[in-house]
DNA sequence: CGGGCTCTGTGACCAAGTCACCGTCGCCTG
DNA sequence: CAGGCGACGGTGACTTGGTCACAGAGCCCG
């Protein structure tokens, strides 16, 4: 039996739990890792754990009926998946997709062991309840942006957020499309346009900021 | 004090709660009746409670930073308003306005027994989560209306939603306008072209769905 | 009755999403 | 190596939705 419960400290939110519970956590969960694009979870399965991301970064995403998807949020290291502690816990199936984007190390905690804790201590309480939190403050802030903010904005911040330390976006014009929740013809066409402006550099599957300074001045101007 | 705890049989998810607990829980609240349009949370607020409607209509809506609204969910008697209680238990402020569309009466749980009851009890766990989990199911789902779905199709929907049962729905287009995050102008047209199809009759403030079918038809057509 | 408000209608324009289609590139396989 | 296939990106024409400016209609109230 594996008793390392250093990934504990990994999360500011734990870090004032009692020995006691922080053995109890150890003992009644695991940690698996799993490579890059491996779906995590998908609608109309049910979820026995909650997640906490020790490494990497799941994306999630909702497909809807005609097909298409939109991106919802990231979840990275340090970060608990709310989605899933929800259906688990109300016993509801999912209705997003989580996708490992890159290779991914998590803590699994049974249902069991997370109603235990629950009952048990404060300070995993607030833990949870402050991951939701942030949750839902990020969705009514991504509603807020669909509606009221600007394409070329949101494209322009989303390529600084995706860039890389050289500048580089690694992605197709297509995977724009469904982070932003539009079509792959309009992010062509504004990309197009933020290289007229010569504020990148296109090619296959990529894309080079060359000018971040009129790019971030784009995102700034909300 | 009063110790009336007949509300709490209004909460499906409430039903299995032992006797003490649900003394200590009516012990432990009070209940409150606000008028119609009342603001009942606004953004830059904490909360110190959590809200559990028994009568009444509470609309919640976020204000964004250039002055315009979007409508984000109702929460109808028997349902807990769980922005309340993320906020509460994060102790992060609110980032949303609640409105009582009607005369309102709610019981309030304040921190410290909401706290004690998610220790103590796993049925009263499992009616937070499950209220939780719901909430965020329809968020998915107003952002996947947002993005997918076209204008006319939700607002007939959401025209039959707000029709009083003679099919009268009482609502400036200004007011529909901010329910579907779209502009006033839109529903003008909108409208005019129901009319047109003889589905709707229009009167200052009001609108009188006189074609349930075609409405149906429409709204079905997702 | 007249002034000021709210509510609604309209035309012109722009931004974004949709549809249909084509050219290019990379890769796999015969 | 040739041919073919699938993913990627570009483009034009069109529809839908959002914005702006303004005008008329109903309403309240002095």
């Amino acid at each position: 039996m594996e008793t390392d419960d250093s990934w504990i400290d990994r999360f500011a939110g734990l870090a004032g739990l009692p020995q006691d519970i922080r053995a109890d956590l150890t003992a009644g969960s695991q940690t698996v890792s799993v490579p890059a694009g491996t779906q995590i979870f998908a609608p109309g399965q049910s979820a026995d754990n909650l997640m906490l991301l020790l490494d990497g970064i799941v994306r999630v995403q909702q497909r809807s009926e005609t097909g298409r998807e939109v991106f919802l949020y990231r979840v990275h290291a340090g970060e608990s998946c709310i989605l899933t502690t929800a259906c688990m816990l109300a016993f509801e199936d999912y209705s997003a997709d989580g996708i490992a984007e890159t290779d991914v190390t998590a803590a699994l905690i049974p249902r069991a062991t997370f109603d235990d804790l629950m009952a048990r201590s404060r300070v995993f309480r607030e833990f949870v309840f402050t991951a939701y939190s942030r949750r839902i403050t990020d969705l009514f802030a991504l509603i807020d942006d669909i509606v009221f903010q600007k394409l070329d904005v949101r494209l322009a911040a989303r390529l600084l957020e995706l860039a890389d330390n050289s500048g580089t976006v690694r992605a197709t014009h297509a995977v724009l499309a469904t982070e932003l929740g539009t079509a792959r013809e309009v992010i062509s066409r504004t990309l197009a346009e933020f290289h007229r402006r010569g504020w990148v550099e296109q090619s296959r599957g990529q894309v080079d900021l060359v000018g971040r300074e009129g790019l971030e001045r784009l995102a700034r101007s909300a």
